[in-house]
DNA sequence: AAATGAATTCAAATTGAATTGAACTTTTTG
DNA sequence: CAAAAAGTTCAATTCAATTTGAATTCATTT
């Protein structure tokens, strides 16, 4: 029944083609990922590199396994950086990079970095407005305030909002999985 | 001290030059919202003036006032109408849209539409790893073993909390900003 | 049922953003 | 301090995604 030990062919466990399997299917997760959010695919498949990967690697290092060049490595790595997502280690000559497994760091940094500053622009853009309201078509003067105060409504909640969000995922994380 | 009626040069009130400003700030916060969250800038022009206007538009209008294409328009409308964010009153011989003010639509349609799915699928992909985790370098086991499990708990976390989050707003929008 | 106008489709063109890579700057070390 | 290696920069290129527009389909009207 069962095949002998010695010529077996059982379902190879090959470790560097599981390695790779591993590794590819984290990039690619995180690579969709980030283009969901509109940042480059590229800094997804940095992050997700190093998400896989239990020791530091270096800049080079990517390169060559995601294919891309140092200049495109290079700009990814000091993105993630200030994101906050991910370590880098400069005290040896080369430096090297490690992911913080924190997943709520990524939402945390794009809220806070991408997020919070357009609406604060745009809820600014918004304010100049209302003195315009005065000249609108008479016939839909409440249209237009309406219309004015409901953005504007929103962008607060949204901007007061967010922040808070956050703490909630910090808490949420500490506790395991009290959502359901 | 006050300028006399007759010759005033006050700040003149000019209903078309105001209004005018009124949409275009509306089109392009609007637009930029769209971009932020990796959508076509032009779905968020078409949200943008659907939003600013008191009277439901035709397809020719919007593409003349936005200046994009009727193919563009049409495209653009039917993705924001399958978000559930614009209505389409097909009752007469030319449609016309408006826009939903309620804009936590603009947030469930994309958590429903385009979030979940992705993550959902992310996360099936993720599921064929762990039988991986066996064939994978032994001096990091516990590594990738702790990898995989974070991501996958964290798109657990995800999947379960986004339709929450979305009553949560459903619920927020109903008291008046309780949220502070 | 022919004709007119509205709306959709999709291959091709366009556009804008991401990526490249060569030149440059900085850091290290023999 | 010179040479080598790491890392950054940015103009030019590449590429992907959006937009266009002509052809087509669908719906309405006379």
């Amino acid at each position: 029944m069962s095949r002998s030990p010695l010529n077996a062919r059982q379902t190879k466990p090959d470790v560097s083609e599981s390695l790779e399997q591993f590794e590819n299917t984290l990039v690619e997760v995180f690579s969709e990922l980030a283009d969901l959010f509109g940042n480059p695919r590229s800094h997804g498949q940095i992050y997700g590199i190093l998400f896989a990967s239990p020791e530091p690697l270096t800049m080079d290092a990517i390169a060559a396994r995601l294919d891309i060049s140092k200049g495109s490595a290079s700009q990814g790595l000091r993105a993630l950086e200030m994101l906050g997502v991910i370590d880098r280690d400069a005290s040896t000559r080369t430096s090297t990079y490690a992911a913080r497994l924190e997943l709520k760091l990524l939402v945390s940094g794009f809220v806070r970095q991408r997020l919070m500053p357009r609406l604060a622009s745009s809820q600014a853009r918004l304010g100049t407005l209302k003195p315009l309201l005065a000249n609108l078509p008479l016939e839909h003067g409440p249209d237009y305030q309406l219309r004015l105060k409901r953005v504007t409504q929103w962008h607060d909640r949204a901007l007061r909002f967010l922040p808070l969000a956050q703490k909630l995922l910090d808490t949420a994380s500490k506790f395991p999985t009290s959502i359901d």
